[in-house]
DNA sequence: CCAGAATCATTGCATTTGCAACAATTAAAC
DNA sequence: GTTTAATTGTTGCAAATGCAATGATTCTGG
């Protein structure tokens, strides 16, 4: 089987790759894993959100969450406080520092990213854009039919 | 920040919903990984490949090709033996279990694959392909202009 | 032919991850 | 109102992973 022709080999190792590419300028940089900047860039311009807003607005189970936020924690970027509303429930939000180092950072991952998109012509990034959202949908309606 | 609308997060969560949906298939069933299932899918039609021949046509390094081998060689579905011509590479090839056991799962795989891509049209899927070729190659000109 | 550099597969070790279990809290049933 | 069920965050433990070190083999330059 050649696997350059074979699409869902072509998804995940684009896919993964281009994620290499933005972990090469926040990770390398800042030490921050893949979790942590997805939860990082949730947290930037929000007040605070609750452990299961984040849950829910990435795909990060619980355990991952916890796990990432206590790193974010560990460093001094976000606090992690006890839900009011229900004592079950964590409320996070950024630090000074946190909203000050995500100012700095965001910007060169942003230009890693476009610097990568730069070498497309904008009707093949549209093509990606769509076929990506198509797909996307595509897996919704896959999983919502077998259930 | 709305990751929904952001292009590196679509983009990795949509491939990563996607290859779920085939683990879901050879994982499940059959208790192999990413890993395994990639290395499986050179070695089933082929008649023999060396560990560089591998590593070169996977995004596998030289340590995830030894330890997914030894797992299929372990489950029996590979045998694992040192090349006659340079005694440094092994040479892989599947056992007649794996060629059997292939020969059953790929066609799942492939059923699971086409069901969800069934919710796309033809065009989308054409976007699709020539987006992702778009951004393969584009990372690959970025990566070779930074060297 | 030979000594040193290079390449390959594997292993040890520390970190990460996935999954089940657990304690705390809230919701539901009656 | 009380008991039961459900939800949440965290932790323990086993498996997986990344990275450096190692041993074995081959290549290179004289």
């Amino acid at each position: 089987m050649n696997l350059d022709t074979y699409f869902p080999y072509q998804l995940a190792s684009t896919a993964e790759a281009f994620s290499q590419k933005l972990v090469d300028v926040y990770g390398r940089s800042y030490g921050l894993s893949r979790e942590e900047w997805r939860l990082f860039l949730l947290l930037a311009d929000a007040k605070s959100l609750t452990s299961l807003e984040l849950s829910q607005r990435t795909t990060l189970d619980k355990v991952q969450v916890s796990r990432a936020a206590k790193k974010l924690d560990d460093k001094n970027l976000i606090t992690r406080s006890i839900s009011e509303t229900d004592k079950r429930l964590r409320v996070y939000s950024c630090t000074d520092a946190g909203v000050k180092l995500f100012a700095e950072l965001f910007p060169k991952v942003e230009l890693q990213a476009q610097s990568v998109l730069a070498h497309m012509s904008t009707s093949e990034r549209n093509d990606l854009d769509r076929g990506l959202a198509a797909l996307k949908r595509a897996i919704s309606l896959h999983s919502s039919e077998q259930a």
